[in-house]
DNA sequence: CTATTATTTTACCATTAGGTTAATTAACTA
DNA sequence: TAGTTAATTAACCTAATGGTAAAATAATAG
């Protein structure tokens, strides 16, 4: 539970609850009891993950009558993936041949890259 | 630590000393030594991280002589580029009104009830 | 006002995570 | 052989996580 906000996303992320809950909401607005509907837990442990994934900012909360609305709020996604940016060379096409790569890397003699 | 796959890649992320230790990697090999020495930490604490990496499949593991030298395994970056994929259309241009299009999934085909 | 529904808060518990120091194993070197 | 360097294991500590049940809040309905 590092303060700094990639980790806090990674680790709010790190839950197939959690996960499973981002995923009900990409078709809109859920209260509590719909985002608990499908799991077998109680509403308290559900609570809880909801405030995790709103400390991440992963979820935004209003107040409709007695319901507490959840939706999802993408950014701390968006920056997840500009984090991951730095390593899709590694994995994309021309590099299935990661071990030379790293190994010419380390040498300090990469010239010429692959197409 | 659940033991999907996709939860201990995320729960391997969200630690800033292993995220430095992978990006630490994209330079290529490097022993227990080298990985541990930017950090205020003790070894053993080193090799827990990479022990964790290594769960997660994030890293590989050689040995050479009395050094075990560390590459970085990049697949897993690459299923959590996959899974945020389903996410990716919620931050792009035509989403910036999120809200509104949120909304409209929920409303399903606009029977407003809404303010 | 009372009752009901939705959600959160308050303890509480077991397990895990991240760190430490001290001891151990592995391989090289003089 | 003994000594040194590299890394791991063992034992331990503290704090955080993920869950529970029971009580407390909040808003609506009768």
């Amino acid at each position: 539970m590092p303060s700094d906000h990639l980790s806090q996303t990674f680790s709010a992320l790190a839950d197939p609850t959690r996960r499973a809950i981002l995923a009900s909401l990409t078709t809109g607005e859920k209260t509590v009891s719909d985002l608990a509907h499908p799991f077998d837990m109680s509403m308290p442990a559900i609570t809880k993950h909801l405030k995790v994934l709103e400390r991440a900012r992963l979820i935004e909360r209003g107040r409709e009558a007695q319901y507490r609305p959840c939706r999802l709020h993408p950014e701390p996604l968006k920056d997840i993936d500009t984090w991951i940016g730095q390593y899709r060379k590694f994995w994309e096409a021309s590099f299935d041949r990661l071990e030379d790569y790293l190994q010419e890397l380390q040498a300090g003699k990469k010239k010429g890259d692959n197409p």
